[in-house]
DNA sequence: CTATGGCACGGATT
DNA sequence: AATCCGTGCCATAG
C-alpha cells in the first residue's frame, strides 16, 4: 500500500529502524567506541562544545538540564536523567577506595601478603634467587598479579628468564594459590591445579577454564558442551564449583563468601550501562537513575555541513546528502536509544523499589514492561541485553535479574537447605518452596541444586554423617 | 521402591 | 527463526 509504492522511503524507514535498534542492543562501552567511529567517518557529524547546567553544574549541551527541568511526576517515580560518563567514573572510584580499604584492612593483619609468600618460599630458594623473588613479590597489583612479563622482570633484574620463571613457579606453589599469575584466567588454573594437588580437583572445570576460556567470558554454556562432549548441566555443576572455590582476586582470600562471590560476577560484567542511587528530600527516601550515554547530548547534524549542502556542486551533492541523511539517523537512534532506557529504568526502579534497597526481588516478564511502555517486547529485550546497572550497594548487575524468576526461588531454596534439620529429598523441598509461595517442580529444584553447587540429599546425609 | 539425572517438548526470550 | 528454560517422563543407582 502506501509504503510499498514509495520504495525510497520505505528504505529510509526500514534503515532507520534498523540503526535505531542495533544502537538499542548496544552497551555503553560498544556505543562509545560506535559513537566515535561515526564521528570519526562522517563529516556531517558534529559533537558540539559541552556546557554546565546553571544550576546543578551538569555537562549539557543545548538541552536543558534533565534534573532541573523534568522533576519526577510522582513521588514514587525515581529521578531519572542522562549523564555522560562522569558519575560512572565516580563510582568506579568509589569502588576502587573501597577495595583499598579492605586492602588496607587485610594489612592491619600482622603479615601482608609478599611477607606472607616470602616466608614460605625462602627456604625452597637459592640465596641468590631471593632477591628475585623480592622483586617479583614487589610488583604484584592488588589482586595479586604480575605487572609485568617476565621477560620485563628479568631484563630489570639482569638475570636470565629462566631463573625468573624457576622463582615465578616456586612463588605460584605457595599458599593463597592463583598469585603470580599473568591474567585472571591464568590465576584460576593455578588455583584448580592447587587443588588436583590436594585431591579435590575438578576435572571439566579445569578443562572449561585452559580450553573454552573465551566462551566461558560470552557464556557461552552451549559451544562449552558441545566442544567437551558432556552435557549442559555438567557444565554448570563445573561453573558452580569454580564460583564455590576459585576467586579472581587470590590476594583477597580472607573475604567473606559474599564478597568472593561479588567478585566473581563482577569479572564477568562489565562497566555499568546505568546506576541507581538512593537519597533523602521532603518527600521521603528516593531513588534516583542515571543513565549513562556518549555524547547524546551534544551530538548533532553540522548545522555548517546542512548550510553547505544549498549551494555545493552536483557531483558532491549526492554523496553529501547521504552523509547528513546516515548522521540524521544516527542521532535520532541515539536519543532513541536514550530515551528507551530512561523509560525502562523508570519502571524497573517503580516495580523493582523494594529489591534495589536491599528486600526481595519480584520478578517482572518483559512482555510485561513491553506493554506498560507501549513498546515492541523484542525492542525490551534488546534494551535489556547486554546492560548492567549499579545498584546504591554498589554491586553491579545485569538488568536481566530483574526477569529471571528463578532466582527468588534459587534463595528460598538455599535457605531451606542450610536450614534443614535432616538431608531434605527435592520432593520435599518442592513442598516447602510451594508452601512459601513458590510453586516449582521437584525436578526443577534438581537443576537449581546443581546450579548453585549442591549436593544431592543422599549426599548431603553421607557429609553431615 | 525412592531419589536423581538425562532427554525432549513447549512456551518464553532474543 | 533460533535459543533458552522449566517441566514431564523414563532409566538408573542405591
Amino acid at each position: 500500500m502506501f509504503l510499498s509504492q514509495r520504495p525510497s522511503l520505505r528504505n529510509a524507514i526500514t534503515a532507520q529502524l534498523a540503526q535505531t535498534m542495533a544502537l538499542v542492543e548496544l552497551p555503553l562501552d560498544d556505543l562509545e567506541a560506535k559513537v566515535a567511529q561515526e564521528l570519526a567517518a562522517n563529516p556531517a557529524l558534529e559533537a558540539g562544545e559541552e556546557g554546565r547546567c546553571p544550576q546543578c553544574g551538569r555537562r549539557l549541551r543545548r538541552l536543558p538540564c534533565p534534573v532541573c527541568a523534568h522533576p519526577p511526576a510522582s513521588a514514587d517515580d525515581p529521578v531519572v536523567y542522562l549523564s555522560t560518563r562522569h558519575l560512572r567514573e565516580r563510582i568506579r572510584s568509589s569502588r576502587e577506595a573501597d577495595d583499598e580499604r579492605l586492602e588496607a584492612a587485610d594489612r592491619c593483619s600482622p603479615d601482608t601478603l609478599p611477607d606472607h609468600i616470602m616466608r614460605q618460599i625462602a627456604p625452597a630458594l637459592d640465596a641468590a634467587d631471593r632477591p628475585i623473588a623480592v622483586y617479583l613479590l614487589a610488583n604484584l597489583d592488588e589482586r595479586g598479579f604480575l605487572v609485568e612479563a617476565p621477560a620485563m622482570s628479568a631484563g630489570a633484574l639482569q638475570v636470565s628468564l629462566d631463573r625468573v620463571e624457576a622463582v615465578l613457579n616456586v612463588m605460584r606453589r605457595a599458599d593463597p594459590p592463583g598469585i603470580g599469575a599473568r591474567d585472571i584466567r591464568e590465576s584460576l588454573l593455578l588455583q584448580i591445579e592447587s587443588l588436583e594437588e590436594e585431591g579435590c580437583g575438578h576435572a571439566l572445570a579445569r578443562a572449561i577454564l585452559a580450553e573454552h576460556w573465551d566462551a566461558l567470558l560470552r557464556h557461552d554454556l552451549p559451544s562449552i558442551a558441545r566442544g567437551l562432549n558432556v552435557s549442559r548441566e555438567d557444565v554448570e555443576a563445573a561453573l558452580a564449583f569454580i564460583r564455590r572455590n576459585l576467586t579472581p582476586y587470590p590476594a583477597h582470600v580472607g573475604w567473606s563468601e559474599d564478597g568472593n562471590r561479588a567478585s566473581v560476577e563482577a569479572v564477568v560484567c562489565c562497566q555499568p550501562d546505568a546506576a541507581i542511587t538512593r537519597f533523602e528530600d521532603e518527600r521521603g527516601e528516593r531513588l534516583q537513575i542515571e543513565v549513562f550515554t556518549p555524547v547524546a547530548n551534544w551530538l548533532c547534524v553540522a548545522p555548517v555541513f546542512k548550510a553547505a549542502l544549498a549551494d555545493c556542486s552536483e557531483g558532491d551533492r549526492s554523496r553529501w546528502e547521504q552523509h547528513v541523511e546516515r548522521a540524521q539517523r544516527f542521532v535520532t537512534g541515539l536519543q532513541y536509544r536514550n530515551n528507551t532506557m530512561c523509560h525502562l529504568l523508570t519502571v524497573i526502579a517503580r516495580e523493582q523499589r523494594r529489591f534495589i534497597l536491599g528486600g526481595d526481588l519480584r520478578p517482572m516478564t518483559r512482555a510485561d514492561l513491553a506493554a506498560q511502555l507501549g513498546l515492541h517486547e523484542s525492542t525490551i529485550s534488546r534494551a535489556v541485553a547486554h546492560k548492567h546497572v549499579a545498584l546504591p550497594n554498589k554491586q553491579i548487575v545485569p538488568l536481566a535479574i530483574f526477569f529471571d524468576r528463578s532466582l527468588p526461588i534459587r534463595k528460598a531454596m538455599k535457605l531451606i537447605i542450610t536450614n534443614e534439620s535432616r538431608p531434605l529429598a527435592d520432593d520435599e523441598i518442592a513442598v516447602q518452596l510451594a508452601e512459601q509461595g513458590h510453586p516449582v517442580a521437584r525436578r526443577t529444584i534438581a537443576k537449581y541444586r546443581v546450579a548453585e553447587g549442591i549436593l544431592p540429599a543422599t549426599a548431603r546425609a553421607i557429609v553431615a554423617g
